[in-house]
DNA sequence: GTCTATATTAGGATAGAC
DNA sequence: GTCTATCCTAATATAGAC
């Protein structure tokens, strides 16, 4: 299958960027935001190696001496993009730990929605096709995942039990929160109306609405 | 690349079921609901024919006796899909079109939420896949896309001019809301502990808490 | 580090027998 | 409707020259 360059897409054209310090030099490098842009479009499965270097502007068999395998270029960028998740949210946590529940949901949201303005490629490509991977190859990444999802819960969990929140579910409540990050990349690109300040000061709200801790005011 | 039998998984394993009347009868049919199960694991571009008929049972050249083209296939369940969804919006729409907008956006809601617990697998496949299709073979479901879209929109946009609702933004909550159900199909299946209904429910109330129109009970 | 050339396998699709 | 056999293309990956 070539690349599609036709609608629908599947995320926002933007430029394949990657975390500062997150970027081999040199060809290393290109072939990760090449491939990045690829992955997000038309997926692992959909995206040859011939096409990945021929965006790059090298032969076919260079990538190889780059990178091991195709299936390695993935790992590369999943684990990036886990990573990259994890110090912001660990940071927001850290930061905000003698808070009240309220102000650190709000700066756990604003971590996770500021992740996917700011690296749709790469949190897109993280979500969607860490399947692809073997599982020992994927493990790390899901690991952090895991302690990603440890912080939403904990917030919650503590704000429910200290009566600043309430939610039919703390599961479902932290899962519908979460939902709404996840999709950030499906339509965010820097050109559109909403700023990335804007989208996570808004997703904040509505996560703060979502467990009953900001009720807006009433006519 | 081979069918990943192995964690993490794109979606819960859960038997591949179409729409009433959505399914044609003997080898056709069969076709489309292996299809689904491996498009919804592997990918559209992930899953080989011959990985298709090799489910179903048959011969890898018998597929191209019932369906022209692998993206026939795809197309053929990126249609039921959206046909699904826009029959059952369209018909909580119609239900409710006389009550207040918090009825009818918890209408909107539940039916949304409940075509991804009812049929997960076509959900995700739907939704995730529909950017492997040519422009031309995806325009009808787009077209119901916008259609699905524009319900929820006039919901919300009447709920706050009447003052029922309260938003920072239209577009921005109602994409939020609609966020929360299109992710369902990465965790929900049959056994897992909440049922299809108090999916429903929970999801009807934070999507009334995300507009401003439930503040939850406060100590 | 990058290229040419190529080994090898898999994949989409068709022809034609039964 | 289903099968066997096959065509053709594209894909991952490697060997070896420069």
């Amino acid at each position: 299958m070539e690349r599609p360059g036709w609608e629908p897409r599947r995320v926002v054209a933007v430029e394949p960027v990657l975390p500062e310090g997150a970027t081999p030099p040199g060809t290393r490098g290109r072939i990760l935001r090449e491939a990045l842009a690829l992955f997000a479009e038309a997926g692992f499965a959909g995206t040859s190696i011939r096409r990945i270097a021929s965006a790059v502007g090298i032969n076919s068999a260079t990538p190889y001496a780059h990178h091991p395998s195709k299936e390695h270029v993935l790992a590369a960028l999943v684990a990036t993009g886990h990573e990259e998740l994890h110090a912001r949210l660990a940071e927001a946590a850290a930061r905000t730990g003698r808070d009240g529940p309220a102000e650190r949901l709000t700066a756990l949201v604003r971590a996770h929605v500021l992740i996917h303005t700011d690296f749709p490629l790469l949190a897109l490509v993280a979500d969607a096709e860490i399947h692809a991977l073997s599982p020992e190859r994927a493990a790390p990444a899901l690991a952090l995942r895991h302690t990603c999802r440890r912080f939403l819960l904990d917030v919650v969990e503590d704000g429910v039990a200290r009566g600043d929140f309430a939610v039919p579910d703390v599961l479902l409540a932290a899962g519908a929160i979460s939902a709404m990050g996840v999709r950030v990349p499906a339509w965010f690109d820097p050109d559109q109306a909403f700023t990335r300040e804007r989208v996570a000061r808004d997703h904040a709200e509505f996560a703060l609405r979502v467990v009953g801790a900001s009720a807006p005011p009433r006519s």
